[in-house]
DNA sequence: ATTATAATTAGATGATTGGCTAAATATCTA
DNA sequence: TAGATATTTAGCCAATCATCTAATTATAAT
């Protein structure tokens, strides 16, 4: 879990994520996008695979990036671990997470 | 937000969290839930503190650390803009958030 | 086969990190 | 005021990280 937090603790891979988010593209296609030299793109690719936050497959001499959603699950999970329902009430805490909600609607 | 994921990006500082998730605990209360020197502690509970993730007051000579979630919410809605809610239909994504659900139940 | 293109891997470097010990600060108590 | 306790700050070190250039791999095209 530790990976999957790193792996979001830097601005360049968020950043490529909110690229794929659209759509699957090429290594250069992303790179695109940043300056910085192909090598250290391809390194940051890297440490999103790593944790499963993207797939790639290759089509003939260019590699396809996608965003893969499942580690999302993952991620959030431990965050509600860490921050949702406390069970004995502490009189001190500021804020529980009962008071929010997060629902993600069907497609229409 | 990079120190956000930063933060979070460390066993020992999640664990913390959850101890705290609990109740407040003072620095040397938490800090006997590892073997980690308390200068060390201390760092991570700069680390924490410097990204709003946990509060802290003082009283007599103990400092008193609690949990504070306000910023959970700026990180789940970080993640929701990168892995929710797709607008255009690209064809190889894998999966998308409206598979899923995240609800918490109001506490009975 | 040779050359060109897309991307990766290898190896080096400066910056950051997580841990430590030693020293400093703040508060309490005798 | 002096000493004890709780915690932090200062300074050091090994490990990791983000970046680079150079070299390598894989595929396509001539």
């Amino acid at each position: 879990m530790d990976l999957v937090f790193k792996a979001l603790a830097d601005s360049t891979r968020r950043k490529i994520l909110m690229l794929l988010k659209e759509r699957e593209m090429t290594a250069g296609e992303i790179a695109e996008n940043f300056q910085i030299s192909a090598p250290s793109m391809s390194h940051h690719f890297n440490a999103l695979k790593q944790v499963d936050l993207i797939a790639s497959r290759r089509e003939g001499q260019q590699i396809f990036y996608s965003l893969n959603t499942t580690v999302f699950q993952d991620v959030v999970t431990m965050m509600l671990d860490i921050f949702g329902k406390q069970e004995s009430g502490g009189a001190s805490r500021q804020r529980t997470l009962n008071e929010s909600k997060i629902v993600e609607e069907p497609k229409p």
